[in-house]
DNA sequence: TCTGTAATTAAGTAATCACTTAATCAAGGG
DNA sequence: CCCTTGATTAAGTGATTACTTAATTACAGA
């Protein structure tokens, strides 16, 4: 996860994203990288490091050349992350099944629509201290789903 | 592919990303957002403007609060962006295909296991004088495939 | 071993960024 | 209309970053 943001923060970066997509295509030389793409060779130099350390390049010597290419798996792998992340399901109340002080609060219509109200979802919502404050505005908000209808 | 460089520079970050993942299960707002990841109510505003202005945040009024909504498609899309380059296939050499006047070179081996050299790759691997160098090592580089077998 | 060149690293700089506090805007409730 | 509270914005600060030039390291040919 400390990986995934250090790889995004790696291609976030207009020319590295540049360095990146030549890679793919063509297996570059790190001077002929950096006239292809018009920077000098010493901030190319730093790109690949940042690309390498990331993950995302891997480099291979060949006699006074260094080539560096593309792990594809990596980039591959850091897609599926985003869409993975993508996926990620919902929370949603089921009061039924835990006891949600909530219900009893005025302004928090979390669970009028049927919805569970874990710990942490009531810590968040209402704060640390939400038992103290009965029926008050303070500290509530409406956390869950759009209330269709309601208000 | 500018808007694709904000949004990945947008979750590049480790704040950002927590709020994009909480905001994912949780419909949490501002405040309650900013109770749960322990970071200040300014601080997560300013995080919440650069997530919606990369697209992957819409924000949505409800009475007294703001309530936020991971744009699951716009996330998506980044991931199968990523995928989809490393997916970006390599321009190899095809001599047969095109007059290339780099299988005269000596240190050039990027054409003795059959390869192309577009113009491109040409400029970009010897430099736009090229031609003027004949058989020197100057401008030079390998810089297709590692050939196997050879040196 | 000496020389020329590829690549990396060092050092410095201007810009960007994440965060802070304080001020401001917005939306009800009394 | 005032008052409270949620949210955003303004302004300032320290840290990071992308780039520059200069120095250094690494490699191979003569």
């Amino acid at each position: 996860m400390k990986s995934t943001i250090a790889a995004l923060k790696a291609i976030a970066d207009g020319t590295r994203l540049r360095v990146v997509k030549l890679l793919l295509q063509y297996n570059y030389c790190v001077g002929a990288l950096a006239r292809r793409l018009d920077v000098t060779e010493a901030a190319i130099s730093q790109h690949l490091k940042v690309l390498r350390e990331a993950g995302l390049l891997v480099g291979e010597k060949r006699g006074h050349f260094m080539h560096y290419d593309v792990d594809r798996n990596a980039l591959r792998a850091l897609g599926a992350e985003l869409e993975k992340l993508a996926a990620i399901e919902r929370q949603v109340c089921k009061p039924e099944e835990e006891d949600c002080e909530q219900q009893r609060r005025g302004r928090c219509r979390a669970h009028e629509a049927g919805g569970k109200c874990p710990e942490e979802v009531r810590f968040a919502c209402h704060g640390p201290n939400a038992d103290e404050k009965e029926n008050g505005r303070n500290g509530h908000c409406e956390c869950q789903e759009p209330q269709k209808g309601i208000r």
